[in-house]
Order: C-alpha cells, then sequence, then structure tokens
DNA sequence: CTTATTGCAAAGCGTTTGCAAGCAC
DNA sequence: GTGCTTGCAAACGCTTTGCAATAAG
C-alpha cells in the first residue's frame, strides 16, 4: 500500500507564493483549480479556452506568467514537444511516467517500468552524470490507429 | 567489426530528391556538405552563420525550407527541444543514441545502451504501441560541472 | 523550355514585456 | 497604503509564405 504523504496541493501552492512574497489571487486560485481537475496534458490555448466557457476569462499574458509559477513550484511540468507550442502536464500527486504518443490521433498513453528507471540510472552512474530529470517518449501508433498487424508507416 | 553498408549519403539524398521530382541544387549540395563536416548538432541559426563565414550566403527561407527535406530523407532529424528553437542531428550512418543533456555547459552526451532500447520495445508490445522513433533526454550535470560526489541538485 | 527553387519582404504564431489600472495583504 | 498582478497592446523571435526572378533537368 502506497501512503501519498498530501499536504494538499492547494497548500503547496500557497506554501510557495508565501515563501516568495507571491499574492494568492484570484487567477491563480483558478487556474489552480482547473489544473487539478483537468485531464493531465495541456496547453495555454487549451486552458485559456476552457475557463473562458466556465466565464473566466483571463489574458494571455497572464496565462503566460502564471504557469512558470506552478513549473517552479512543481505543480506541473512542461512535456517534450517537437514543434509549435509548449505542452504542461501535471505532476503534483502523480507517479513519474514516460509516454507513449500516436502520432494519429494524439492519444498519449502513459507508462511506468522500473527496469527503464533502473537502466538509465546506470547510464548516468557510467558517464559519472548527475541526473536532474529525464523525458522518455515513443512516438508511433496506438492499438486503436494502427489495428492491421505487422503493418509498418 | 562493423561494415557500414554506406550508399553514400550524398547518393542517398540525390536518390531521394530524384523519387520526388526535386532537383540538387547548389543550395542543397552545400548544406549536405555541411552537414556532413558538422559536429552532429546544430540549429537553423548555426548554420546559417557558418555557411555565410564560409562565404556562402543562404536566406533564413532557403535554411527553412530546405532543413526539411534532410529530415524526411532521413539525412537529420529534429531532437527533443523543451523551448526555444528547433535543433538537428546528423543521424543518417550514425548509431541511434541517446542524450545527456548538462544543464551547466550544454554539454551533451551521447550515449546507447542496448538495454534500453530492449525494454523499450517491450513496453510498446505491453500496450500494443507500434513505435516509430523514440527520444529519450536525461537533464542533469555533467562530471565536468558537478566534481563534487554525492551531491544532488 | 518547363518546373522547381531562391531571395526578399511581409505575414504568422506563440510568447514576452512596458505601462497604467486594480487587487492582495 | 505598498507592492505584486492584471490586461492591453505593442514588441519579439522563430518560422512560414506570396511573389517575381532564376536555376536545374
Amino acid at each position: 500500500m502506497k501512503i501519498t504523504l498530501t499536504m494538499d496541493q492547494s497548500e503547496h501552492f500557497r506554501d510557495y507564493l508565501r515563501r516568495n512574497g507571491l499574492a494568492f489571487t484570484t487567477s491563480r486560485r483558478t487556474i489552480l483549480t482547473w489544473i487539478t481537475e483537468a485531464t493531465g496534458h495541456f496547453d495555454t490555448e487549451e486552458l485559456r479556452e476552457s475557463l473562458a466557457r466556465h466565464g473566466r476569462k483571463l489574458s494571455p499574458a497572464t496565462i503566460y506568467r502564471t504557469l512558470p509559477l506552478f513549473v517552479r513550484s512543481g505543480i506541473i511540468k512542461e512535456t517534450i514537444r517537437t514543434g509549435d507550442k509548449a505542452r504542461y502536464e501535471h505532476v503534483y500527486g502523480h507517479e513519474h511516467h514516460d509516454h507513449l504518443e500516436c502520432l494519429r490521433c494524439g492519444r498519449i498513453i502513459e507508462f511506468m517500468d522500473p527496469g527503464l528507471e533502473r537502466l538509465q540510472e546506470k547510464v548516468c552512474r557510467k558517464h559519472r552524470f548527475t541526473p536532474v530529470e529525464h523525458r522518455l517518449a515513443i512516438r508511433g501508433y496506438c492499438s486503436r490507429c494502427m489495428p492491421r498487424k505487422g503493418r509498418r508507416g
């Protein structure tokens, strides 16, 4: 059984703000709530539109200025991006995981393999490298988008 | 001993162009040569400046229109990016590898671990996912930038 | 000659910033 | 009140695109 020692995420964030002399404003509370309830992966536009649909309009500037606070406080992090725009994922309280990204439908399958983690640590030791974070993304086709056996793009 | 079955990269690229009804122009030859001789990792600006220094000025438009051809033909590929601009690496004739990226000095250490590759395939099979490519980057501090034993960020 | 390619300058798009007004503490 | 925040609009940096001139096959 796993006990998640939950100083609740909201507390954690407010704490971060306090320690840095920053205010817990309405905007920040709104975004925090949204992130908590969101599916996990999002970009700035999705966030803004979703809030707007719920009657809470925030300017792009505010979004762009606020997200870094959530990143620095460890609530969310930026995911790998190949092009276009920044994407974030909710990490606070979530286990670490890596991604399978479907190139056709965009689905993201999260997975976590202890063996992979262990091997990565081994590689780091071998190169006398001190890891801070790692990102592994495998891109390809999910079972729904590649139903025929043996097909290759 | 490893025999690299080298249809030479230039041949490979010209072949790609021919098959697609595209021309092997002076600009494209210039870039191809540069990529062949470059250190492996670069961005558009580095490419452009370097060529300019060697007396071969190309417009940004040309660079931006040409690099995708090299990507599609399998000569180079885009690397992971966390922010800012696109970076590429030379892959044709190189073994597949992953990256250790030093957050302080920017050094990139390439490595390849067969065990990691195998485990990734296992994960894909488990999720009935057909991989096309993967990117693994471990970010942290290299031995030169983190000389003290046992330190952690 | 015909079609692809290049450079230029303008447009696009995500993101950042200066500034004055507004809110948190 | 004082200082951090916000929105607005302008600025930015990277990348893309329309167009007329040019080179490749």
